[in-house]
DNA sequence: AAAATATGTCAACATGGCTGACGTAATTAC
DNA sequence: GTAATTACGTCAGCCATGTTGACATATTTT
């Protein structure tokens, strides 16, 4: 099987895009750059910011998740996060517990305080949201939650749609 | 932390949403997260950031563009522009152009130098977007551009409209 | 001629990433 | 039962990229 000439899939860039998508990309970005700003007015009146809110809304949509389980969510190091949740946790929006099976764990649970502000900062980007349904198919969310997860790292795709779709658990 | 029992009375915007979106809100993290990535080892290589690939990939979409205009699609100050546009400048792959009718204007465009690298960042990010839609219908592009668009402040929508679809204008 | 506009620049500071090194408690492996 | 591994935390410093405020220059508008 010498010299014969495979259709090599390439290495680096095996499929190239046929198409343009600098429309879907512009787009992702205006609609990101607007929706992520919404709870930064909320925000500043805690000294808090937009990875205070990451974490919070981490917590709240999975009350006792590990820390190792945030750290994969949110792909930073723990050093950037312990900044963050040291301040949560010190401010008394978030406690954590020791694991019940495996004491090494520090389960992250918000307290009462914690899901207050998560609901208000979920609120401009709630009503944001849901405008933008409002005006597309009844089908359109389902659509558009399947595009999104399709845009996720194809290895990662199976944790984050367990993790999403079984919102509200600790994994 | 400032003020932190605030008297949840102070609503500006008095429409309650009805149902949950932690989905799409989630989902929105994990997609942007790592779209946004994917150009991150190339422009390694360049000793750029983000912040150059997203004035790149506007100044290619919008060649002859002012600069007011991608101050305000990128919502920065024009000192943290100045910074990454300086090395745009200086590295050879964006140029500047006074206007011909307003001679203030220094109107941006990409040389070829950077219009490759442009073309280069937007590949891995094509691919994960053809890849998204593949999976479904023929009509979830159109869906998934209206339902971003939507999600732009609403005061902005025909600004971005305009920008977006009328791509490689200069406005 | 004066005022407004488009752009650039200096300096200082804030947020939130990063790496590297090190420490402690608890669990697992040999 | 000791050793290795794991889960988590922390100190220190650096980097990218946002911010404000003040000021300069050229050009256009009034």
């Amino acid at each position: 099987m010498a010299d014969v000439i495979t259709p090599s899939r390439e290495r680096i860039a095996p499929i190239f895009p046929k198409e343009r998508y600098d429309d879907l990309m512009s787009l992702l970005f205006f609609a990101y750059r607007d929706f992520i700003s919404d709870p930064d007015a909320i925000l500043a009146r805690y000294e808090f910011g937009r990875a205070h809110h990451r974490v919070l809304h981490f917590v709240t949509c999975h009350p006792g998740m590990r820390v190792a389980d945030l750290l994969d969510m949110l792909k930073i190091t723990k050093q950037s996060l312990g900044r963050v949740l040291k301040q949560l946790i010190t401010g008394g929006y978030i406690e954590q517990q020791p694991g019940e099976t495996d004491r090494r764990e520090r389960l992250l649970f918000a307290t009462s305080e914690g899901e207050a502000l998560a609901a208000r900062l979920r609120e401009p980007q709630s009503r944001r949201i849901e405008r933008a349904l409002a005006r597309l198919e009844p089908d359109a969310r389902d659509t558009i939650a399947d595009f999104l997860l399709n845009m996720v790292n194809e290895a990662e795709q199976g944790d984050v749609a367990r993790r999403v779709f079984e919102e509200r658990t600790s994994a």
